[in-house]
DNA sequence: ATAAACTCTCCCCCTGCTGGAAAGTAAAGG
DNA sequence: CCTTTACTTTCCAGCAGGGGGAGAGTTTAT
């Protein structure tokens, strides 16, 4: 099938499997003559493998990886999980990282009277310790 | 002082500081005989004002508005703080759709039996519903 | 006087795409 | 068969938010 079946089925953008292709991730038949991708079930399936990696977070690298592992018949579980529990490390930084943030922020919120007077904490507080 | 000093000041990397310079965000003095750039304590408030803001994901644009109302004798704490709650209300966003993921990925990992056989649940739900 | 440490501008690189222009191809309607 | 439209191709440019490094000038220390 064309890109553009082949892109709807794997529920990406035109544009992003094309990028797919160019970077070396999914890199289908491309007749000589036409110069048109042809994109093969197969080919449809690696890409959904991808969209749904990429929407976890996994980075194109990581895409890579995990295809790799996918696509060999002797890939170990064990490589698997310890990316995903890697992951999941990451993800469980950031989320401490933002809860922080929220709460740095919403303490400067619940802080400023919000009228149109300027002592303003937040700004204060962004402002903090100019010269050191 | 010199764009060295005050980027270290700031707390931020001579790079960084001199993009701000070029994107409009902090421009200080430039001496016209040596193009070097002359930094005062103001401009080095203003840059860790920015760093600040940075860290608690603000964007460029956004901490441009936040300073204009920074700088801005009249600001109007109002227009700071419901910036502010926005960002929190963003954050919190943030904040469920990664606890989701890692939720979704810890699943993924507590039924993969991490050995070296290749039934592999992650890779599974990674390549899941194949053809629509 | 010279070497080290700064600074300048300029341009390309990164991630992960997205958009557009110009040109070729395929499918559908009349 | 011809035209119009809907695809497809490559290439070029750009977004955030800078980083890296070249090549040239400047200042400071020894």
């Amino acid at each position: 099938m064309n890109i553009g079946k082949a892109a709807s089925k794997a529920g990406l953008s035109v544009k992003t499997v094309r990028y797919y292709a160019n970077i070396g991730v999914v890199v289908p038949y491309q007749a000589p003559q036409t110069g048109y991708r042809e994109y093969s079930d197969d080919d449809v399936a690696k890409l959904q493998f991808i969209g749904k990696a990429r929407r976890f977070n996994f980075s194109i690298e990581e895409c890579r990886e995990l295809l790799s592992l996918y696509q060999d018949k002797n890939r170990p579980s064990k490589e698997v999980k310890a990316l995903t529990l890697q992951k999941i490390a990451e993800i469980e930084e950031k989320l401490l990282e933002l809860q922080g943030l929220r709460d740095q922020l919403h303490h400067l919120a619940t802080h400023c009277q919000g009228n149109d007077r300027p002592d303003c904490p937040i700004l204060e507080a962004l402002s903090a310790s100019p010269y050191r």
